[in-house]
DNA sequence: TTTTATGCATAAGAAAATTAGGTATATTTG
DNA sequence: CAAATATACCTAATTTTCTTATGCATAAAA
C-alpha cells in the first residue's frame, strides 16, 4: 500500500472479492491484479499480503494448494464454503461503510 | 464504533470534518453528532474518540477550550489553520480511497 | 554481471482501534 | 426517594492490522 491510503481492515475484503470472482489466485497475483486495477493507486505490500492469507486459511476462509510452475513454487488460494459467505458479508460491511461515511463527509442538510 | 464497522484510519477525518463545518464541538457532542448523522449505525467509542481528540491537539491540528456548563466541564475543540488544511487533505484521501476501492469490489469489466 | 521480476516468508515496531474500567454531576423514572 | 440513565471527561491493557525492513531463491532482462 502507498499511493492511495488504504483504510486498515480492508485488505481482508479485498483479497476474498478478488477470490470470490471464482478463479484460485497465489499471492503475488494478487498484488499485480490489484496495482493494474487500480492504474497502480494501490501496492499491497507482501508484510500485509502474507500474513492475511495464513490468517484467512487459518480461519478455514480459504484453502491452499501448492504448484510449482518454472521452478518456482506458487500457494494457490481459493475460497472455501465459509469463505464464500464471509465474502458476501465482508462486501456488505463495505457498502455500508461508504454510505455511512458518505453520510458524514458529503451529508443531506436535514441530518447534519 | 459498534454497528457499521469503522475501518480503521477514518476516525481522525470524521472529526476534522465535523470541526470544519465550523462550529467548535466537544467529545461528546460528536459522538452524538455521528450517531444522529448516521441513523445510529456508527458509535464513536469515548476510547477511541478521546486519545484521537489529544493526539490531533497535539499535532497542532485542534485548539481547545474548557468550559463549565451545568456544572459539568466540556473541552470544545476547533481547527487550527494547519488543521483546515489538514482536514482538506484527509477528505481528498478518503475519496480516493472510496473510488480506488470501487474499482475493485465493483469493477469496469476492461480492468479485472 | 548486475539489476529487476517473480515468488515465498517473517520479525520488529507503529498506528489505531476495542474492551474495560474509573470519576463526577444532572436528570429521569419507578 | 432511590436507582437508573444521560452527560462529560479520562486512561490502561490488549488486539488488530498495518509498515518497514529484512531474508531466501530462481528467472529474465539490461
Amino acid at each position: 500500500m502507498s499511493n492511495a491510503k488504504l483504510y486498515k481492515g480492508s485488505l481482508t475484503t479485498i483479497i476474498l472479492k478478488l477470490l470470490a470472482e471464482g478463479d484460485k489466485m497465489y499471492g503475488y497475483e494478487i498484488t499485480q491484479k490489484v496495482k493494474k486495477m487500480t492504474q497502480g493507486e494501490l501496492k499491497i505490500t507482501e508484510g500485509a499480503l502474507y500474513p492475511a492469507l495464513h490468517k484467512l486459511e487459518a480461519d478455514g476462509l480459504l484453502d491452499v494448494e501448492v504448484k510449482k510452475v518454472d521452478n518456482r513454487l506458487r500457494k494457490y488460494y481459493k475460497l472455501t464454503e465459509k469463505g464464500t459467505k464471509e465474502s458476501v458479508n465482508k462486501l456488505e460491511e463495505l457498502e455500508r461503510f461508504i454510505e455511512t461515511i458518505q453520510g458524514i463527509v458529503n451529508p443531506k442538510p436535514s441530518l447534519g
